[in-house]
RNA sequence: GCCGAGGUGGCAGAAUGGUUAAUGCGACGGACUGCAGAUCCGUUUCCUGGGGGUUCGAUUCCCUCCCUCGGCUCCA
């Protein structure tokens, strides 16, 4: 098991990680409530901890990776009247489909996504405990709620402290709550929605205590890694540690909190209300997912960071095409001549760089995931194979392969190329060798016009042709 | 107001108590090309918010001020 550090947001201090059970890590994300399509600012976070998963992974630590689903709360419930759809199965359906982006950006590391209506029992069992405990109350109207002012602990991440939480409320004061910085447990059914019996009446699950069901069940009293973006560590964190350290008596829930920055929109943040939100799917359209995740993943995690609308798509595009280079041209040969391809060994020191460069880009990364920092090194070894690109022809498959090396992990880590490889193999794959000879026979007889119009009708198509010296390359561009 | 993250070249965005401050985009020049595109090579010297302090030396450490963004019970 490869050693790392990690940012901690509750010591706020970057630190030796050290899992409680190796090789075993307990990895907790908190997931979506799918009452909408995700949006780009989604993609940023679930990307990043893809790669905290793919890293730990690759270095040896056995990860359960848990990314929960909040499938019922007010929203789904209000977006669901509005619809005439059941909130459960509004749920499902925006699931599905953040599912399908996931596939598309390559984000398979996820092992279990556990849906909260599938852990009310664990989730009343929890509140029992809480009350039997003293740190819950059961309200006039039959909701249970926290009481904060019995968890000392309250307020340690976010920083806050619990005077300062009154002053600055925004909510005006529920009359059922004994102090305004209480929150639900459980909130007492309202005729018309999903509910479940309880000991203290019909109800359903509130905002917090799903997380802690779950992790406390699936993942025992105390793990790892808490994962998620800024905007969730107040309130959403600190009720967790609330809930769950004063539930099992057990401390710290977490042992390394991880907040990633959010995305910002042309610098403000996204939001419905301003009306600036991209959706996942939209992105990805435009973007390609290799050159998304390259803009995602080529900026410290923790900062926020920026899209801007016109100027983001451009610059990724061109760095993901300039990035992928060497790799793609790799990958032809090899896709052409197969792995056993003989031929030259390529230089003995180059060959020797690609190794030391993975080994650099594991080290790399093990500084609280330097994900930007491993960018640029990958950008310098496309310079480097850039300048061997002629000579690459006459390399073996096992040489070629070897300078592939650094992709390769690029692919593994970084989830970047995956994609691109293997998109020839499609249709295109048989149809645009056929084309591109008949082409070639054109410009050889000096028929200029029909050789254009091959090319333009290949263009329509969306296969873009790159005359170059001797040979003509292809590239599927758009969709595809 | 309180808590947190930041202010770096035309733009995005790294890093380090000390030779030319990474990388990418853009721009400019060249190579290649039937033309174009893509690609390759080269150039882009004068960039680290203001003011103090510590130090032989600070962008990096400390103080202070200014500004931006986020959180303060909808939020990835």
């Amino acid at each position: 098991m490869r050693r790392f550090t990690v940012y901690d947001s509750l010591s706020r201090s970057t630190r030796e990680f050290a899992p409680i059970h190796p090789p075993r890590v307990g990895l907790y994300v908190c997931g979506l409530t799918p009452y909408a399509p995700a949006h780009v600012g989604h993609g940023r976070t679930f990307v990043f901890f893809d790669v905290v998963a793919r890293a730990l992974r690759r270095w040896g630590y056995r990860v359960f990776y848990v990314q929960n689903v909040t499938n019922l709360d007010d929203k789904l419930i209000a977006r669901g009247g509005e619809e005439g759809i059941d909130p459960l199965a509004l749920a499902d359906r925006h699931f599905l489909g953040y599912l399908a982006s996931m596939e598309r950006l390559g984000v398979r590391s996820v092992n279990y996504y556990p849906f909260a209506t599938d852990y009310v029992p664990e989730i009343l069992e929890q509140v029992r405990v809480l009350l039997d405990r003293g740190f819950a109350y059961v309200a006039a109207d039959g909701s249970v709620y926290y009481e904060v002012a019995k968890f000392a602990g309250y307020g340690r991440l976010s920083g806050q402290k619990v005077e300062a939480l009154r002053a600055g409320a925004r909510v005006e004061v529920d009359p059922r709550k004994r102090s305004p910085e209480d929150f639900v447990l459980w909130k007492a059914a309202t005729p018309g929605e999903p509910s479940w019996e309880s000991p203290w009446g019909p109800g359903r699950p509130g905002w917090h205590i799903e997380d802690t069901a779950m992790t406390v069940r699936l993942l025992g009293d105390r793990y790892d890694l808490h994962g998620a973006a800024v905007d969730l560590i107040f309130p959403h964190h600190e009720a967790e540690i609330a809930q769950a350290e004063a539930a099992t008596g057990r401390a710290p829930l977490v042992n390394y909190w991880m907040h990633g920055g959010l995305l910002l929109f042309d610098r403000e943040k996204m939001s419905k209300s301003l009306g600036n939100v991209i959706s996942l799917d939209e992105a990805i359209d435009s973007f390609g997912p290799g050159p998304l995740r390259l803009f995602y993943l080529n900026a410290q995690y923790r900062g926020p960071l920026d899209f801007h609308p016109d100027r983001t798509l451009a610059e990724a595009r061109e760095a993901y095409a300039r990035l992928a280079v060497g790799i793609e041209r790799i990958d032809d040969l090899l896709e052409r001549d197969g792995p056993e391809r003989p031929g030259a060994e390529p230089p003995e020191a180059l060959a020797r760089d690609a190794q030391e460069l993975v080994e650099r880009l594991d080290r790399t990364l093990t500084d609280d995931f330097n994900t930007r920092e491993a960018i640029a090194l990958l950008f310098g070894w496309t310079r480097r194979i850039a300048e061997h690109l002629s000579q690459l022809e006459t390399y073996s498959g096992a040489g070629l392969e070897e300078l592939a090396a650094p992709y390769r992990w690029a692919e593994e880590v970084l989830g970047l190329f995956a994609r691109e490889r293997g998109s020839r193999a499609g249709a295109w794959g048989s149809i645009v060798p056929v084309a591109i000879a008949a082409r070639a026979r054109a410009r050889a007889r000096g028929d200029y016009a029909e050789a254009d119009r091959i090319r333009d009708e290949l263009r329509r198509a969306g296969v873009e042709l790159e005359d170059g010296a001797g040979d003509t390359r292809w590239k599927a561009v758009g969709g595809a």
